[in-house]
DNA sequence: TATATGAACGTTATAATATAACATAACGGT
DNA sequence: ACCGTTATGTTATATTATAACGTTCATATA
């Protein structure tokens, strides 16, 4: 069942799909007032919608957003990324076996593993 | 060289310190101000100062921050978390071959790896 | 002991990120 | 066509974090 996005979600998501950075909410509004966006909240909601429809993850450690470039993207809650400190571009980790070696590591401290967010900070091939 | 801490860093780090959960600035300020801390920025700089040294890690996803239970703590840069959505209890986890296990995976998209930043969600052993 | 230097401090202001609340409009299923 | 759900537009405000600037403190070296 494709969730068809509404005109809003797809103009934010176009906006993050434009962008080879990661964009904060508010670089998001700025790139799309000359499209009728004139609200924070109308971002955020679009937002909420995307990510939690795995088309958008969020950087935590940057308060960004990029738009998943794999189709039906299983990250919903769970992301891995490798971010570019001098390009600032960020690579999504696919690596299926990821969450199994956190969930080992979790049981280790008799942890109960649900999700994960995952941050790399490095230089990409393209800058090195 | 211990880097004596002044007076604020000492506050700051003691309101973390008798913290179950992680802390926001906002929320430690509040708890130190019978102890003359007026303003956020003071807040900020001593955080600063105390991540810097390895004394407070900041948990990205949750902005807020906690001591580091361990003596001299190595993890300047890269930390990673057991995050309890029970309790909201942080553990810190020191594996130390993690970082090995992520210049591997960083390697395998020929990225260069500096630092990482890994937080797990999910139940803690007493929780469950 | 004087003094220069860098770090920390106090304070005020403001930036950047995110949510609350509420009335209205559009959408999707029956 | 109706109803319930979801999205919208808008205004206001909460939360997290820094900028800027002058003063004070610590300490190390002459």
């Amino acid at each position: 069942m494709e969730p068809s996005l509404t005109n809003n979600q797809k103009i934010v998501l176009k906006a993050l799909e434009d962008s080879e950075q990661p964009l904060g909410a508010y670089s998001i509004l700025f790139n799309i007032e000359k499209k009728g966006i004139k609200s924070p909240q109308q971002v955020y909601r679009a937002l909420d919608k995307l990510i939690e429809i795995g088309a958008v993850h969020k950087i935590e450690s940057l308060n960004s957003y990029i738009a998943c470039k794999h189709k039906d993207c299983k990250a919903r809650e769970s992301t891995s990324f490798l971010i570019c400190q001098e390009c600032q571009k960020v690579y999504e980790v696919l690596e299926s076996d990821l969450s199994d070696k956190f969930i080992k590591l979790s049981q280790e401290s008799n942890f109960k593993y649900f999700t994960h967010n995952l941050e790399i900070f490095g230089i990409c091939d393209l800058c090195s």
